[in-house]
DNA sequence: CATGAATGAGACTTCATTCAT
DNA sequence: TATGAATGAAGTCTCATTCAT
């Protein structure tokens, strides 16, 4: 600890996984070729071989990565109880994580359809999964279901798909999260959590 | 008389555009080769080749076909003052149409790495954005643009992956469509309209 | 003869033809298509086959009609006594013919690697061929024969390469016709023949 | 030591270039299939997309390698004085340098209905007409230009025609070569040059 | 006299991946 | 730690041709 950094082992494996990152967000998975990746970085193909055993493992990388904040929030969840509050805290801590976590995402929407086919989409789609899941305890009357499902679809999407809109980013999100905790709060027949603080 | 259809005026490339539409919403646009089309219809490709230019051009015409009831809702909310009522028809408009038109808009959610690239993606993105633009009419604080958007969003997305929920799909509909007008009347600082009735 | 123009039988063949001599010299043989000559002249390219065996057909036929001249010259040539005033009236009669025949040669040039492998390609080549023979009679120096040879490649080559360079068609044709009776007459140990009068 | 060469280096690319180089002269370029050139050489046709990014950068690098010769005549050309010995010279030197690129000229003849659409034969006609303005300096009568035209014309179509002419092919270049220059020679109203001695 | 529909062959090209060095 | 060379599979597309109507 607090040793001298080590510039020794090669940075390669980052910057691969940098450069991919890159270019599936900007063209896709599958429209990405190693070839463009190895290219973009001066290496061949090769080497890219030596740091991940294939394409996908590549993006496998990238989703444990980016992924991290979203899993931690998925432990903390499944610790909780099954609140109005917690479920509160949930979309806020969504809506925070999303702010790392929204190129995987990014790639896995946009992607699905190749995704689908591969291992790792599964996973990716597991943690998407896994936060509904959070909201949604137990039984509930349709209308409820239909209502949380759009609070997380709320947070979700507008983390994706708000870049268009003009404005700050992060003023864009707290907004696009008042509005899902809104829904959330119209929902459950208890007595609405107190003011709203974003983030 | 009554009896079976002989394909005379072959109804060739009516079997095409639906085989392809299905298999483009189950395995992806890009996924889906012409060989696969071409197999499960039984014809060769070359086939294909006859009814259709490209591959792009097969989903061009599923896009026109499809689309036609969102393009009358851009056409009609083109001549509506921009009301706040014009504003709750249009999502319960666009709700509606969307019941035809989810499995085109679903090919491009999915496909959006790829559609990125062709000609028809632009097309279809258009009719995105020209539905939101009929929504967001002249200036307007962030906040009331971030509801306005996902109102907007929360029909959109509701009627494409609320599948996943348990439910009579039009209920599902519904109730997406009355948490959208809330978050719509939420917006206006006018006295909202009378009792939500969807559809 | 002299008899009312008949125009029952239907010209599409003439129509044919033409379009297809059209797009052979201008896009070349292999080059042009059949759904290209269908579609610039409104028809299927079924019809096409109703009035021709095949591409190559229509190649045949075009043959036909432009190589004529050629092909009298031919003729006309076998029975001449080989002299040097015959191969002078030949050169001056092959410059003429080429007038009309020029397209089809044309044709064979640019599409030779192409036609190598065709019927037609042997009957065209056949005609070069023929028309050499008629210069190359009997056994001759080496001298001789490259001369003869270099006379008629003047011609040849003239007709279908000097569109390039400014000036009349036809004086550039003479001056063509000129230049090879030079070549000839240096090549005959005979008294020259009288003046030249090219055409 | 005296060893079989290891392909270790590979000359693979070279092998590419000497197959495909006899095959587009034999069978021409548009009829030679990469296939063909694949299995000929005993690779996959993938691996001639390792050395070449497309089918008409093979023939680009055949055309760079062989026209040479050529190039340097125009280079060589552009730095001299517009006079007779000059353009004696330089058709001279055509002539020989077309003993090594007379394949690439055969290949642009026979194939330049194909070529016309690629960007390789821009390039290749660009020589030609290089040469050709090389001898065409400055305004002149329809006479003379006809005449320069026709000169190296000779040449040209000398190299790749006279194949058929039974007789030794240097012996054949330089009798072609003496009625070019005579040609050039009866053009100048100056006193002629003197004796020819080609090569 | 002509069409609509379809086929079979084959073209060029790209890709993820492997392996000896 | 990387590279150069190569592969096998697959993809989109075009073409000349056929045939029942």
């Amino acid at each position: 600890m607090g040793s001298t950094p080590q510039p020794r082992k090669s940075d390669t494996r980052e910057r691969i996984q940098r450069t991919a990152l890159g270019l599936f967000v900007s063209r896709g998975y599958e429209k990405t070729s190693l070839r463009e990746i190895a290219e973009e970085l001066g290496v061949t193909k090769a080497a890219l071989y030596y740091h991940f055993k294939t394409k996908e493992d590549i993006l496998g990388a990238l989703s444990d990565q980016l992924g991290r904040p979203v899993d931690e929030l998925i432990a903390w969840g499944r610790e909780q109880p099954a609140t109005l509050a917690t479920k509160r805290e949930l979309l806020r801590r969504y809506s925070a994580a999303l702010r790392e976590a929204a190129p995987i995402y990014h790639i896995l929407q946009e992607n699905q359809a190749t995704l689908r086919e591969l291992a790792i989409g599964e996973t990716l789609r597991k943690r998407v999964t896994a936060v509904s899941g959070l909201l949604h305890d137990g039984e509930a009357p349709l209308d409820t279901r239909v209502r949380l499902s759009s609070a997380l679809l709320a947070v979700h999407f507008g983390a994706l798909t708000m870049d268009a809109l003009p404005g700050d980013r992060e003023d864009k999100r707290e907004a696009v999260l008042r509005v899902a905790l809104e829904i959330l709060d119209s929902t459950a027949h208890e007595a609405p959590a107190p003011a709203v603080t974003a983030g």
